[in-house]
DNA sequence: CTGAAAGCGCTAACAC
DNA sequence: GTGTTAGCGCTTTCAG
């Protein structure tokens, strides 16, 4: 049984009372330098540590974010984990990491996990299958801190941090005209997700632009976010198999990415002689495959610091926050031939 | 400010006294029915949450883990991670990630955090700057449950899970002999690291096996595992200015193999024409690579279940745990040419 | 069957 | 300057 020494212990080996040594530790200006000097060498002596629970407990508040996110193996993400770190470890926050796979059932079970009262604030990514958010909703009218990032709801007012994904996708899918490309599809995740809806927008705007007919049939969701193989593929599929096949795929995330590479090469079909790719995505070695696949990549550490800067704001904030940002930040493109 | 509902607040509501509220939510058998349906009603309306922080500090627990990996962004980890979920969870466990970036001090920060009452028991992988354990030792001295998985330290007498790293790494250096390599270089993580030393020792017994001398100056640590690409880059530099040029090389880690890849990339080097690799990788596109890199994949998710269903046992044994196991996993070669 | 009270580890009035 | 005490939210004797 792991039992970590307490207050009372020090005080009892040092014969002191617990409030003494509460405050000797607490470097209180009313105790002695005498008293105040035995007291920390002691707690240093025995690794004294104070019981967060404890504290948790006392101060009502657990010094804790909780950050919910579909997957830590997507880049996008274990980036914005890195940002988000960045800046709690600097202002003495724990950091819990969760992950939904993209299902709703296990982004209510986290949210009501990270709940009650064991974290101070969320950040929030919303999963692909997700389209009902009161679980948010409600926690949120309740006053828990909540900043939300990357995949954001329509109707909870709060701090929200996204990429420009309208502008990402618009600028990916013009350089896939510029390159000569015509029959442009898009391959996306789930259609009430804020970034399949912003990209989308993107990739239109970018036809209307160059007065290319945005073609119902090029356009394929992936209700959850390629996190099931046989989703993309059959999408994937769907696609080389109409009679107009597109020249050119635009893809609005990482995995479907390397999903639709991954049938691209099982069939043998060349990249880009065949058909040219564009995607969003924050690999670190896209730069190493076999098939060019230019991308969009959102600044994921920034973003991640930025969300977490936020959410301490609303947390540490004495008064009610009112006015609530809405910041979007702008990716950039880089192209592979 | 967010103020969850107590158990005083439904008993006042209610006209209770709090301890029969808290046998009713628990369903002790000691309580009429009328009032226990009565309660549980009011809990479900208002969504009532027991607080966490008080449970823990009554019951001494707090039903969570702490998990201490080098990366979350690492393949291996994420996998592992995914697989210490799958049991946690299950299980009644929260899980709380931290990464250490392969950083002593921020790995004993992490232990820190995680110590104190905050976790039950540690999930824990050194990074590959540890040579001192003390903080674990002690931890682990004062009764932390502890189970080490995949980078495991000597001496401190707990379960341990690792990856048959001599095994994989003794298959993957006979693959590149096979394949009629002679001049074999290894690239590696630092040098006390557990599986360092173990794929070492695979890669030299593979070298004997087939009468091949083992050539020092083909053996090339970086201290950090590839977390600072320039380490990669003047380790594989090193090797390809040797006079004596190797034609191939054992890579033992994720991080190592994508920098070597980038610099081969990089100067034009053709793989495998020039020079053949081989490596440790759980990543899931290496198949999409260009240049084919054959890999040993380690059980991860497997490894992250055994190691939580062992943590647990710890966690949950009645009496002092004294035997302890030291699990060994198979890896699996996967050939790409 | 239900209530009162103690205690988990800590801090913060309030004594003295 | 230091000790005493109450209380954070909960469970659990112990009374009744």
């Amino acid at each position: 049984m792991f039992e970590p020494p307490t207050l009372k212990d020090i005080a009892t080996a040092l014969g002191l009372s617990t409030s003494t040594v509460s405050r000797a530790l607490r470097d209180t200006y009313e105790i002695s330098a005498k008293t105040k000097k035995l007291v920390l060498e002691y707690a240093e002596k025995i690794n004294y540590q104070p019981n967060p629970n404890a504290l948790s407990l006392k101060e009502r508040r657990s010094k804790s974010i909780g950050v919910v996110v579909s997957e830590v193996a997507n880049h996008y993400f274990s980036q914005a984990i890195n940002g988000i770190e960045s800046i709690a470890y600097a202002r003495g926050y724990h950091v819990i990491i969760t992950q939904t796979h993209e299902s709703y059932a296990r982004e209510k079970i986290n949210i009501q996990h990270l709940a009650s009262r064991s974290v101070d604030g969320l950040l929030v990514s919303l999963s692909a299958e997700t389209n009902d958010i009161n679980h948010l909703k409600e926690l949120h009218d309740r006053g828990m801190p909540m900043v939300f990032f990357d995949r954001v709801p329509e109707d909870i007012h709060t701090h929200k941090i996204t990429a420009n994904n309208e502008q990402g996708a618009f600028e990916a899918t013009e350089h896939l005209i510029k390159s000569g490309c015509r029959k442009i599809a898009h391959l996306t995740s789930s259609a009430q997700l804020s970034i399949s809806i912003e990209r989308l927008r993107g990739y239109k705007a970018a036809l209307n632009n160059h007065n290319i007919e945005v073609n119902p049939d090029y356009i394929k969701h992936c209700p959850h976010g390629g996190m099931f193989p046989e989703e993309t593929e059959q999408a994937v599929l769907e696609l080389l198999n109409l009679k107009d096949k597109p020249d050119a795929i635009f893809i609005a995330g990482d995995r479907l990415s390397i999903g639709c590479l991954e049938v691209l090469k099982k069939l043998n079909i060349k990249v880009p002689e065949e058909i040219t790719l564009a995607g969003f995505s924050n690999s670190d070695v896209l730069n190493l495959f076999e098939y060019p696949l230019s991308s969009v990549r959102q600044p994921a550490f920034e973003m991640g610091k930025t969300a977490t800067e936020m959410l301490l704001q609303l947390i540490e904030s004495k008064y009610p926050v009112t006015e609530f940002e809405d910041k979007v930040i702008d990716t950039s493109l880089f192209i592979r031939d």
